[in-house]
RNA sequence: GCAAGGGUGGUCGAGUGGUUAAUGGCACCGGGCUGUAAACCCGGCGGAGUAACUUCCUACGUAGGUUCGAAUCCUACCCCUUGCACCA
């Protein structure tokens, strides 16, 4: 690729890129040492579950590694005592050690569904922070202004609010920038609403006679909802360790519009050609099968993603029963179904059971039941089915 | 420590003595329709028992109290938010 090129695949739905002129330099050295360039994201260190939100920006630290480069996955266990500053959190109590060893342990086995192993650095900031003396932190305090920091959006928000904003919040910003020092990184990833962190690690490298970074940030994406960012809290989002039948239901229930966003973020899939997708009169629902798979294959397998799809259009456009169904074994005799229903747990109430029971959607057997009291014999096989996605195959034993 | 405001079901948020398992939104579940687990429409959404229900139990921060009757009033306590004071 031409360094052109490079920088094309690395802009491809980013916001920010500070400075871009910079990142050609840093390219063309890169190029021509045959040096790579080290290029940071910063990671909570709390319970990590990555989502397709997570993977926008770890997909640009692979565009980096794909293109010969370092990628440094820094966890922040030292700045996860102060926690970014939302205006919300105060100070979060302190993980311990295992704990954090946990999260980095889950972490990598989720990142490296992305990256390369062989080309990732995992770092964590105490490495360095455990270190800083007293003197030493206010060493670093004096590179930089109060008036500097204050200009953080939510700072100057608050402030203008009159709302309080602890000391040590500020010291987030600081912290974290400093990590690019240590770190000497090239490059620094996050989110646009990590903009103004990656600015502080830019000026501060400046401050220590280094090559201020580059950043690059990238746009939040929207959950299944298509209007709220996909997070956890709202579960409106598709982890990465989801089974690929699942992930292929969810990609299929995005909006269409929203669907093009995720070609975006979360494909390979270059801006023209996603522009002459869009100028096709291709049924929307089958680019979004192609989406569903591709982002499937990423995870999963492309074999898998093959299934997904194979088990998608039978369960729900043909309306049949899937090849793989769960199964439990129960002794033979005579049940009361709503009670069958909540022993197998199919249904978390008695109450709930009788309700899906009388809405018809509960197929016993292949046949629509409609009485909640009915007596089930259970000889042998018998396939129960809740909804249009659940089923269970029981047996006796 | 003082003062003010607040703690309601998965969530947000009404309700300020009596059809209250508690309005409404969101989320979620079932059904219909469809190119889709989209949109839209319909139904449901604490639990238990019943053939059924104007049945029973549990629930509005915690513990008591007033009352025929309380999420709603009183007392104590806990927690959250904000301001002030103390300190400097």
């Amino acid at each position: 690729m031409t360094i052109d090129e490079q920088i094309a695949f690395i802009k491809k739905g980013a916001v920010d890129l500070i400075r871009e002129d910079d990142l050609r330099v840093k390219l063309e050295r890169a190029a021509k040492t045959g040096k790579p360039l080290r290029v940071k994201l910063g990671a909570d260190p709390t319970a990590p579950d990555i989502h397709l939100g997570h993977t926008v920006v770890i997909r640009k630290l692979k565009a980096f590694q794909e293109l010969g480069h370092t990628a440094i996955f820094l966890i922040g266990d030292f700045t996860g005592l102060i926690g970014d500053p939302s205006g919300k959190n105060a100070t979060r109590p302190p993980l311990s050690r295992e704990e954090i060893n946990a999260n980095a342990e889950t972490y990598k086995k989720q990142i490296f569904k992305l990256l390369d192993p062989e080309r990732t650095e995992i770092r964590f900031n105490s490495e360095w922070m455990d270190k800083f003396a007293a003197a030493d932190f206010v060493k670093l305090c004096s590179r930089v202004t109060v008036k500097q920091i204050l200009e953080r959006d939510d700072f100057e928000k608050r402030l203008r609010e009159e709302r309080p904003i602890s000391l040590h919040e500020l010291l987030y910003p600081l912290t974290q920038g400093f990590d690019s020092v240590a770190l000497e990184a090239d490059v620094e990833l996050g989110g646009t609403d990590q903009k103004f962190n990656l600015m502080v690690g830019r000026n501060l490298q400046r401050e220590y006679a280094q090559e201020p970074q580059v950043i690059l940030t990238t746009p939040l994406l929207e959950g299944l909802d298509g209007v709220q960012k996909m997070s956890k809290s709202l579960n409106n989002y598709i982890g990465i360790d989801e089974p690929a039948a699942e992930m292929f239901g969810k990609v299929m229930s995005v909006s269409d519009e929203l669907m093009w966003k995720y070609y975006e973020l979360l494909t390979d899939v270059t801006p023209p050609e996603i522009e002459q997708m869009k100028a096709s009169d291709e049924n929307p629902r089958n680019l979004k099968v192609r989406l569903a798979k591709m982002i499937i294959a990423d995870f999963h397998s492309k074999a898998a993603a093959d299934a997904a799809e194979a088990d998608f259009v039978a369960r729900f456009v043909k309306k049949e029963v899937p090849d793989e169904v769960e199964e439990q074994t129960l002794a033979a005799g005579s049940y009361n179904l709503a009670e069958l229903l909540l022993q197998t747990g199919l249904a978390p109430s008695k109450k709930e059971a009788k309700r899906l029971i009388e809405q018809g959607g509960v197929r016993v057997g292949g046949e629509k039941a409609s009485n909640a009291g009915a007596e089930i014999e259970l000889a042998g096989e018998l396939l129960l089915q809740v909804g249009k996605r659940r089923f269970l195959r029981l047996k006796t034993g």
